[in-house]
RNA sequence: AGGCGCGUAGCUCAGGGGUAGAGCACUUCCUUGACACGGAAGGGGUCAGCAGUUCAAAGCUGCUCGUGCCUACCA
């Protein structure tokens, strides 16, 4: 069955326009629910398993989705057509922070916030604003072709996975890797959450070094600090030396008056502190820096908190309380510079911490939250790569190892509504802490039936991480969890290998007890043609709807495809898309032409390797070659190799000479007309099945056109193999009569012969095994290079001619007297001199004495024998010019 | 500060020990019954620099210069 087509000349337009065949291409895999491996029949053939990396539901897909769906989905083609049980399965991730951002704004719009609906309204908007965006994306994702099962689709919020999510929370809990506590953590003043270390970004800021006098107890003088944030010093409860600082060691252990503060601090000694910074003396304030909350824990400071979670200085601030920062920074410099306690300013530029979702200031903040211990789940994480999971391309190992390395524990919660609530509640009568899975009616312990719910949500990369097991139905004991995990392959973007690739790692390993997948593929970021990251914030995005809408969704996919070298960003540029757009049509029209030829049923088979044409068995020994090419690079992601292999092969091989050699065959009686149909059919049927997986529309399209193409190109098996195919000496013969060609088309174009006009030419062949093939091959020489007569061995070379060397061959055209002689002897001087320079080459090559011991045989015996021919060329040539000369 | 990567044709990029490739752009000719989104023939490159390894280096090694990214506790 086949989409419904157009009928008639409609069907097959001069160029190709993809926006009708992609349309009807959509619809009919949808329909027909192709992509959806039968629950029933979860056995057999190998598996071949990929889950998406589920695109946020805050917007629209961007270029970088589309090279990660376009990569998957040549995979996942491609193996189906190898034979594999491939299930592919698409969702979407709720996002918290960033989708509650995106309501936010809108309600702002309506001049609201949050707290002006409430917890469940404002969850309720969410969730329509999911419904909205998740059907674009939805869409989206089609529009790519994405041979997803629709039917097993997930979303990080459904009832299945939220399941999985409160299993995966109480577990840990219950073996004590996740606990709860008050610590310092990255607050976003803005997002008014708790941020995990990987949400923060850090850019450099300009502002100051206030170096501040703390006068000693003993009043003999001051201590100098600089800092960037003097307002924090009304939190100090020590300043730290370093012990072996002769400057200040004897000041150890005693102390110090904190300005404005009055407080008595210690000075104490600890070897983080770097000697060269600065004055070689720092202020420690544990709530509001992360360094100094070390220090706090180690020395047993006072924990003195002056900054509340708005940002604004408390009553611990004394005089200074109630006040934003700023403005605290600002009262504080002026109050010590009033009393001379600031000693100079210097301009400074520093690294400061940016939430990654709305780019505000983020600072440290002591707070209660929820964290996961991770130094067990990292180091198993940690042994898996690569024994249970390969990551490729491999140089990412060292990252991945790195950043497991120096893990800290991860802050899970997150102070905002949209997500996963934390499974936890407090007993209003004994206090005690409840963790289920389930809520409770009332408290096990006193019975109570007050129960008050974290109001906390869990960050979202705490679902993601259970992605890989939880959409196969986890915890349930499904048959697709039972069948396709671990999965084959992660396809995604190196920025998110420690967000979400590690962690999928860490808690697929805990629950399952094995790695998540078996390749770890991390593919390129796509930049802009400033090599910029594509966003949409900086405006500098690409949007793929709009090239496919230009180019059609094939042109984009293979453009991706050829540009996905491993371990290299991607600057996509419009004019690739275009060019390949082109080659669209060139296949296309190819395709056209090559029906135009056939009849409605499929030609009479021929024995492939007895067909007599050197052509067809040429461009049959070309077709196994990329079938070989094509089966290894795909599994090893080397994308951009098969596309390449495909263009050529479709473009210079196919088209530009095979089809070429076709026409006088279409044109010639028996046998040879139906030997070339059944050629003609079988290269052009397999090349459409090798080209699928990168440009699906188009060859399922031509597949149908096809006669006897059957049942759709999309369940189609990858081409058996034909080794009898495989013939490279007859191949090498093809290359010559395709450069005796070329020589008398180079004569003609170089002279200015009109093309129009049908040359007498001669032949003066290498040796006897060239004169065969050339003399076997005389008509396709005659009707490609346009001859009217090739004559071998002539006894003269007529006064009036050019000639021209192919493989060792010379070739002659008789011109037509009217031919300006200076021009074909300037020609042949251009000629020589490049043979020349060759062969001096090759000779100075070869007169190096560890040449012939040293390298392969075969090499240098091919390095003899071109410059033999070389020599022989130029002889030739010369007498020709000379002859001409006179 | 460390780690990773990149510097190849005018531009965007493949390739990778044994005669330099693609797309776009450029020159000339061609509407030859698939395709001008095309065909044919060309021009254009000391493959960043230096030194090594090798019979052979654009490729491997080291250093230098330029450039990008990631990680990190410089107050």
């Amino acid at each position: 069955m086949s989409p419904s087509p157009p009928s008639g000349e409609a069907r097959f337009s001069k160029g190709y326009e993809p926006a009708d065949v992609e349309r009807r291409w959509r619809d009919f895999w949808e329909e027909g629910r192709s992509f959806s491996p039968d629950a029933s029949l979860l056995s057999g053939a190998e598996p071949f398993s990929i889950v998406i990396p589920p695109p946020n539901i805050t917007g629209n897909l961007h270029m970088g989705h589309a090279l990660n769906l376009t990569l998957q989905d040549i995979l996942c083609r491609h193996f189906r057509q190898m034979g594999r049980q491939v299930l592919w399965v698409p969702g979407e991730d709720h996002a918290g922070i960033a989708t509650q951002n995106v309501v936010e704004r809108r309600l702002a719009q309506e001049g609201k916030t949050r707290h002006d609906l409430g917890r469940e309204e404002f969850l309720a908007r969410v969730w329509s604003w999911k419904e909205e965006y998740g059907n674009n994306i939805r869409r989206q994702i089609k529009a790519l072709g994405a041979s997803v099962d629709w039917s097993r689709e997930r979303f990080t919020l459904d009832e299945g996975l939220s399941r999985a999510v409160r299993r995966v929370f109480v577990r840990l809990y219950n073996e004590g890797l996740i606990y709860r506590g008050r610590y310092i953590i990255n607050w976003c003043h803005r997002c008014h959450t708790a941020l995990a270390d990987d949400e923060v970004e850090f850019a450099p800021q300009k502002t100051f070094l206030w170096h501040i006098r703390y006068p000693l107890e003993d009043g003999s003088g001051a201590l100098v600090i600089a800092t960037t944030r003097p307002e924090t010093l009304l939190g100090d409860s020590a300043v730290a030396v370093h012990p072996e600082d002769g400057r200040y060691a004897r000041l150890i252990g005693s102390r110090v008056r904190l300005p404005l503060v009055d407080r008595l601090i210690p000075v104490i000694g600890d070897s983080y502190v770097d000697r060269e910074f600065g004055t070689g003396a720092l202020k420690v304030t544990p709530c509001h820096d992360f360094n100094d909350w070390n220090l706090g824990q180690k020395h047993g400071l006072d924990f003195i908190q002056i900054l509340d979670d708005e940002g604004r200085t408390n009553a611990n601030a004394g005089p200074f309380a109630g006040l934003s920062g700023e403005e605290a920074r600002r009262r504080v410099v002026a109050a010590l510079e009033e009393r001379g306690l600031l000693k100079k300013v210097e301009d400074y530029e520093n690294n400061v911490g940016h939430c990654y979702r709305c780019r505000s200031l983020v600072e440290p903040l002591v707070s209660e939250q929820w964290f996961v211990a991770v130094r067990a789940l990292a180091a198993r994480a940690r042994e898996a790569v690569p024994a249970q999971t390969r990551i490729f391309p491999e140089s990412w190992g060292k990252t991945y190892y790195a950043w497991l390395d120096n893990i800290r524990d991860w802050c899970i919660s997150r102070q905002i509504w949209w997500g996963h609530r934390i499974p936890a509640w407090t007993c209003g009568g004994c206090g005690k802490l409840l963790v289920l899975e389930e809520a409770p009616q009332r408290c096990p312990d006193c019975g109570h039936a007050s129960l008050a719910q974290e109001e906390d949500v869990l960050d979202t990369w705490f679902s993601s991480a259970l992605w890989p097991f939880s959409t196969l139905g986890w915890p349930d004991e499904t048959p697709e969890l039972a069948r396709f995990y671990p999965t084959s392959v992660l396809v995604t973007g190196f920025d998110i290998l420690f967000f979400w690739v590690a962690r999928m790692m860490m808690l697929g390993l805990h629950f399952m007890d094995r790695a998540p997948f078996r390749h770890v593929y991390l593919h390129a970021l796509v930049r802009d043609a400033k090599g910029r990251k594509m966003s949409k914030s900086e405006g500098n995005a690409i949007d793929p709807l709009e090239m496919i809408q230009k180019y059609g969704t094939d042109s984009l996919r293979f453009t991706l495809a050829a540009f996905a070298a491993m371990g290299r960003d991607i600057r996509l540029s419009e004019e690739r898309i275009e060019g390949y757009r082109h080659f669209m049509n060139k296949i296309w029209n190819a395709s056209r032409f090559s029906l135009l030829n056939l009849e409605a049923s499929p030609p009479d088979p021929v024995d492939f390797a007895a067909v007599p044409g050197l052509h067809h068995r040429w461009i049959l020994h070309r077709l196994e070659e990329l079938k070989e090419t094509q089966a290894a690079a795909l599994p090893e992601y080397r994308f951009n190799d098969a596309a390449q292999a495909l263009y050529v092969f479709f473009w210079s091989d196919f088209c530009d000479w095979y089809l070429e050699c076709v026409k006088p065959d279409m044109r010639a009686g028996e046998p040879l007309r139906t030997q070339a149909r059944f050629v003609l059919w079988t290269v052009l049927r397999e090349a459409m099945i090798l080209l699928h997986p990168f440009i699906p529309f188009l060859t399922s399209e031509i597949w149908s056109l096809l006669p006897g193409a059957g049942r759709d190109l999309s369940s189609e098996a990858f081409p058996p193999l034909r080794p009898a195919c495989r013939d490279a000496a007859r191949a090498g013969r093809m290359a010559m009569i395709q450069e005796v060609i070329a020589a008398a088309r180079t004569i003609r174009a170089e002279l200015g012969i009109a093309p129009s006009l049908r040359l007498a030419a001669m032949i003066r062949p290498r040796d006897e095994a060239a004169r065969a093939v050339l003399e076997e091959q005389r008509p396709l020489i005659l009707a490609l290079a346009r001859l009217e007569s090739l004559d071998f061995d002539p006894g003269s070379v007529p006064r009036f001619s050019a000639a021209h060397m192919a493989c060792g061959n010379e070739i002659i055209v008789v011109l037509a007297g009217a031919v300006d002689q200076a021009a074909e002897i300037l020609r042949l001087g251009r000629e020589l001199a490049k043979l020349d320079k060759e062969r001096a080459l090759l000779q100075g090559k070869l007169a190096n004495p560890g040449y012939e011991r040293k390298a392969p045989p075969e090499v240098v015996r091919r390095d003899r024998a071109r410059v033999e021919e070389l020599l022989k060329a130029e002889e030739r040539l010369k007498a020709l010019r000379d002859r001409f000369a006179d």
